[in-house]
DNA sequence: CTGAAAGCGCTTACAG
DNA sequence: CTGAAAGCGCTTACAG
């Protein structure tokens, strides 16, 4: 006796559920899979066993003879990031939507853990992944050779051998430095990284940066390095950090564009600690339109795109995916929009922020 | 030929791994299996073996062959809430500490969906549950009687049939009160679930209700209907609504005490608003210490406590509850703290905040 | 339309 | 210390 005491349902399709029934393990597969050709009466007969039986299929089980667990992974670099906790709040909707389940992994945006998880997909039991990755230059789609699993990617990589769903983070940059100006400013500040002298000019940070250059650029504006500050981690803290550095460098600055909205909410608190007002000294943008970048104080311009088109998105890749793997890869474009609100509010014709500013 | 083309690993320890290796399938096993008793010279050349074929563990099958598959299920109302997010992610790095993995499943604070989770939980494949259920009378753990597969709850429900982790919510609602009090304030205001006429007094927003009575009542103070606003939602967004409620009350306030740290920053920018500054006319502390609580304006006082130990000692409690059902229901309490942020900084003495607030 | 049988990849009694 | 065999619960060719 192997199973668990008390778990004698278990064995239903090729067990006893098919003696109360007196059926075929087939014919109960047919009704399980809703395979045509099963009489109703038939239909009836094995569905108040199931019932009567409290059966619940063993998905391992199945797992093992198709080689699909109905689970798919999902990897980010840290689920506790506003943004990501959206991303993660959608994606569980609609895998609730469709049935699949979701496993989570952290990669602590640790090249080595991507990595390790692409290559133990087959392990970790699920029949695909959607990665978040952070870093591409020694990030493991670089080294997909080896039998990938079904790996569709999310972010602003510039990669084509995997499907992957993105921003356009480039012009997203860009139109937020058109913003900042249009509004006024004329010394844009960026807090992200990405930055020059990094390596990972391709990854989204890079994109945003490019685009931000772009911006100040076509305005005929300078970009200068003093005004460029480089953030490690993308969270609130490193906001803050960055902005105290930013301030620290007594460089004159009018706008600050924040590549995530948690770093623009360290930024603005750093701002506030420093009795610096926003908008009137300083205008301050984010990326991603996180639930809270709405009630900020003030509330903050940000870009937005919509998080559930963007996960069904990378769901319906991963699916068609996983149905065929020879299609080659594509890459789906999500539409992005400022969002203005007043952080970024233009100030009175005339109006001259305090200097030093 | 079934296996996935170019898939022949898959049939290592009972398949041609062992051909290569030139062993038995239970030595193989053991070798994997850690198990004593294999020469270090045998080890070494399955081991090169399962290099050379670049060998991964069928989970499916070994979770069918031992009725476990390594995967917990973590499932809660929305990982999109700052508390949640935290949680989540302490929940993730301490599962890739142990090894295992994890599930999540949203339940929209649904007590149907709670219901489906754990009466599922077997044919989702996890070995066992870890819920944070939000309303108890109606939710699943009243109806756990067939079967229940091994789950811990997580959160303030007075339950006795579960093993469970909590905070102490009502010495901690009470911890608040008798803190805004101490800060001088003589009106308290409360936002939040749970509230006198809902249901669920026994639940986590419950204890926060009576823990505030307890604290006021102990001062000496009034706990009037007036000063109790019901948020429905616990978000930021329902923060905000409640704060207005309250305002629109016109009713006199000088502290109020949210009972979560989402619902504080609604708050706090309702606030904001209307013009009302914290801390000089009104302190406002919430709970949890969501990683932005210090990052708000001003830093947001409120109740802390660790959320690594909190997961932790829910996973131990699964764990053992994996290993024997039959012990019985434990309840861990975590340690609470008040943190004291700018939010709730006391008048000067003689100060009076304006009138009508 | 339905039945009997094989097999997915593991692990563990059970023999040697 | 190691080998041969059975079985976890499903599904799907293959026969009837």
């Amino acid at each position: 006796m192997q199973g668990l005491p008390g778990d004698p349902d278990h064995a239903f399709a090729a067990g006893e559920g098919d003696l109360v029934a007196g059926v075929s393990p087939k014919t109960v597969s047919n009704v399980l899979t809703g395979a045509a050709g099963v009489r109703q009466q038939t239909r009836a007969k094995v569905e108040s066993a199931m019932v009567e039986l409290d059966f619940v299929p063993n998905l391992s089980a199945r797992g093992l003879r198709n080689g699909r667990s109905g689970v798919i992974g999902f990897a980010l670099p840290d689920v506790g990031t506003a943004f990501s906790a959206s991303i993660t709040h959608a994606m569980l909707e609609v895998a609730h939507e469709r049935g699949v389940m979701i496993q989570i992994e952290e990669t602590a945006a640790e090249p080595e853990r991507e990595y390790d998880l692409v290559s133990r997909a087959r392990t970790h039991q699920v029949d695909g992944l959607i990665l978040n990755p952070v870093r591409l230059e020694d990030s493991v789609v670089e080294r997909l050779d080896h039998l990938p699993p079904p790996v569709v990617l999310i972010g602003e990589v510039e990669q084509h051998r995997t499907d992957r769903v993105f921003v356009n983070s480039r012009a997203a940059g860009r139109l937020s430095a058109e913003h900042m100006i249009d509004q006024g400013a004329r010394r844009v500040a960026v807090l992200g990284g990405g930055l020059a002298g990094s390596e990972d000019r391709k990854a989204t940070m890079g994109q945003r940066l490019q685009g931000y250059i772009d911006g100040v650029t076509r305005r005929g504006l300078p970009a200068p390095d003093e005004l460029q500050v480089e953030v490690i981690e993308w969270t609130i803290e490193g906001g803050a950090a960055g902005m105290r550095e930013l301030l620290r460098r007594e460089v004159a600055f009018d706008a600050v564009i924040a590549f995530t909205d948690s770093i623009a909410m360290g930024a603005l608190y750093a701002l506030h600690e420093a009795g610096v007002r926003v908008p009137e000294d300083v205008l301050v943008s984010g990326f991603d339109d996180v639930q809270h970048a709405a009630y900020t104080w003030p509330p903050l311009t940000t870009v937005r795109f919509d998080h559930h088109h963007y996960v069904r998105e990378a769901m319906d890749l991963l699916a068609e995916r996983i149905a065929d793997r020879s299609i080659g890869p594509r890459a789906v474009e999500i539409p992005h929009a400022l969002t203005a609100r007043r952080s970024s509010d233009a100030w009175p014709a005339g109006y001259v922020p305090p200097s030093g500013r």
